[in-house]
DNA sequence: ACAATGTACTTAGTAATACAAGGTATATTA
DNA sequence: TAATATACCTTGTATTACTAAGTACATTGT
């Protein structure tokens, strides 16, 4: 992280950046929680693999959500140990690089309900503040 | 605050309150960012305290947002230290307890309104992936 | 008179998670 | 043969909502 006693003379491009990165700072912290939500809701159709989730919720979001790798995996992981949903490695077809495929459970749907609730919730609460 | 391991046979309440549980996890993780923008709105109109803050909260997000008072304090250093806000403490009225008045700065203005960006971004993309 | 509750602010510690940055391995394209 | 894309994995860091404790004074109840 870059430290702001270091910018020196205070241009206008570092004011930029600064802005750039509180605003990425905000986007991350409000990020929070929902990704769960989403890859929920992204196999509640069918099982898919990781780069397959990260692909479409880029698609569907329409470039806002553009999660790294780094970040889906740990996500699949969790979400497995808690039982909402399950993995299995696809069988080799032809030359196919392996793919790890994860389909919700019955209870990650029941829990995706549940989540969708509180989302509803808090962006209500949150619109009842901010509209005025 | 109750353990899970004592619950002993996990019955339907048991179920219920992990659920509960699982449901917090959830709330707490979405309420993250959301929070700072709130009480930023909340000091657009005026200089507000603490407890006047919570109070407000509370009432107009129609009991959704309960905040304790650990919670907003750090929130408020926080701004304070990224000049969002500066404090005063009321000189003292009658035998008023002291309170510390919280006046967002111009700067606050301006990153309020770009986080009010980010927030509405962020949930049309999630609008989009939850509609279908 | 004393306890309980409400107002008002402060602080230390914990749990959860998005992301960066590294890694492995194979397939395709230039 | 170098680069790019696919596909998965792992460690470490920064941030933050919340719990739980504390201080201090005012008000209300019994």
């Amino acid at each position: 992280m870059r430290e702001l006693a270091d910018v020196g003379a205070t241009d206008a491009k570092g004011i930029a950046e600064m802005k750039v990165i509180m605003n990425d700072k905000y986007e991350r912290q409000m990020k929070k929680g929902v990704l769960d939500m989403l890859v929920l809701r992204l196999l509640k159709s069918e099982a898919k693999y990781g780069y397959q989730i990260i692909q479409e919720m880029r698609e569907k979001s329409e470039e806002i959500f553009l999660l790294k790798d780094g970040t889906l995996y740990p996500i699949l992981y969790r979400l497995e140990d808690d039982g909402l949903v399950v993995s299995k490695w696809s069988e080799a077809v032809g030359k196919q690089v392996p793919r790890k495929y994860y389909e919700i459970t019955r209870e990650g749907k029941r829990t995706l309900d549940e989540i969708e609730d509180v989302w509803k919730r808090i962006s209500d609460g949150v619109v009842r503040i901010m509209e005025d």
